[in-house]
DNA sequence: CGTGTTTTTGCGTTTTGTTGCAATAAAATA
DNA sequence: TATTTTATTGCAACAAAACGCAAAAACACG
């Protein structure tokens, strides 16, 4: 077995596990431990993934609810600012949930007139505080893992929406495969939230470029805008430049 | 387990609960003691928790206080005590928003088993908290003032709910009057969630006592509990006591 | 084809990390 | 105060990682 397979095959467990233990990779792949442990340093030098004593874990797992100090902020601020610039009176806005979309709303300019779907609680509750934006919560099953409501009834009421732009936060972006993720329910969430879109602009920090996850969302040209915290030149984003794709 | 999944475990514990027992981790993790307590000091020195004798506290919860900033506090947590009496195992409960129910959610025993349907955004993310509760969040306009959703939509969703409990706040109760409200679709809505649940209980503060608004929600005899933080025999509630309803 | 170079891999050793135990100290509780 | 519960500390056993080294394989090039 080639090396290169042997890390395809480390990042397939990854992916699918979020996590992976060195014992385990000695035995699916018949190699030593120092071979393995080699392994996981040089993706980790590749950034695939992180190391730990024992293992691996996933990037894009990120310890999953932190409230009170949320996970790069200065990031997910610095994508807000871009965001906001896409947002002009009158519009119809679809919006995901997570911590950079909150970021976002926080940071919209106070006099917009605007209206607002959204899936999220939280969501919902900083659009409030703007006396100009409409605000429409679409309601349904609620996830405790993500804070956003999902099932059936969400994506039978998103059908009847028709949105100008579709703003979503994501957990892998990959240049080749798009935009993937975990859970199936989600998944199928994010589906119908592109369908009702006329554009979808990604919301992304730079640590979940180049990851591709377990279920395929949609590809990468289903996409209009990549916003990450980078500069438009930044070398990470020249994969995704090469596709019909506008980043900020 | 890697000692990293161990400390993700924590924290999402710590920010669910705002606070966790050593003895707790020690069952749920599986480990001994020692490994908690050294865990607990690790996310101590990364500046995550607080260590307590017996535990952990969350950080925000010390440090955010917009908690005690909640008028009345101390009556609402009454009320909310009495309140959580009245629900059973099973039950498929609808709830309102404001402080009064907010107060009651987090007072709810933690394995309990039900359904909750809510127009509230910011119950169904306190619900959340509780593994074996399925929260169905209502959706529709969200309204600035009172924090919960409303109008066709809301109410349209309403009429397909059966529910075995309907627990609402109110902004004034009377003997003669019954509920009553001022915004005509608040008061709408107030009507669509007496009509789908077999019950319906009233959480109060005394000071809305013996006040009549504007516009009718339903007569007194509509009501089949009033939760207030009086005792029962208290004089206020003489008037109350009269009509068909049970007074907590 | 042969020879020198680089890459890859596994082995032994040393170092570091992790965990549970026992003895003792401190804190909470009655 | 007496008793129980929880913390702290040092220690030993074990597991995993790092490091240097050498054998083997793959590669480059005359």
């Amino acid at each position: 077995m080639l090396k290169k397979e042997r890390h395809d095959f480390i990042m397939r467990q990854i992916n699918l596990h979020n996590r992976v233990l060195t014992s385990d990779l000695v035995q699916l792949l018949n190699v030593s431990e120092d071979t393995i442990r080699r392994d996981l340093q040089e993706l980790v030098d590749e950034n695939l993934l992180y190391k730990v004593h024992g293992g691996a874990l996933s990037k894009s797992y990120h310890s999953s609810f932190d409230d009170s100090t949320v996970y790069a902020r200065d990031s997910k601020i610095a994508i807000g600012k871009k965001a906001v610039q896409l947002i002009k009176d009158g519009m119809v806005v679809l919006t995901g949930g997570g911590t950079t979309i909150l970021e976002f709303v926080k940071l919209l300019p106070q006099g917009l007139t605007a209206t607002f779907f959204t899936i999220s609680p939280l969501v919902a509750v900083e659009l409030a505080k703007y006396n100009n934006i409409e605000v429409i919560l679409i309601g349904g099953l609620f996830s405790k893992n993500s804070q956003v409501t999902y099932g059936g009834q969400v994506i039978t009421q998103l059908a009847e929406i028709k949105a100008d732009l579709c703003l979503m936060g994501t957990s892998a972006i990959h240049p080749d495969e798009g935009l993937t993720d975990t859970y199936w329910e989600i998944n199928q969430l994010k589906k119908a939230m592109l369908a009702c879109a006329k554009r979808t602009a990604v919301l992304c920090i730079s640590e979940k470029l180049d990851i591709a996850l377990r279920l395929r969302v949609c590809p990468i040209e289903s996409i209009s805008h990549l916003i990450t915290e980078l500069d438009l030149g930044h070398e990470s984003l020249s994969r995704y430049r090469e596709k019909e794709l506008n980043i900020l």
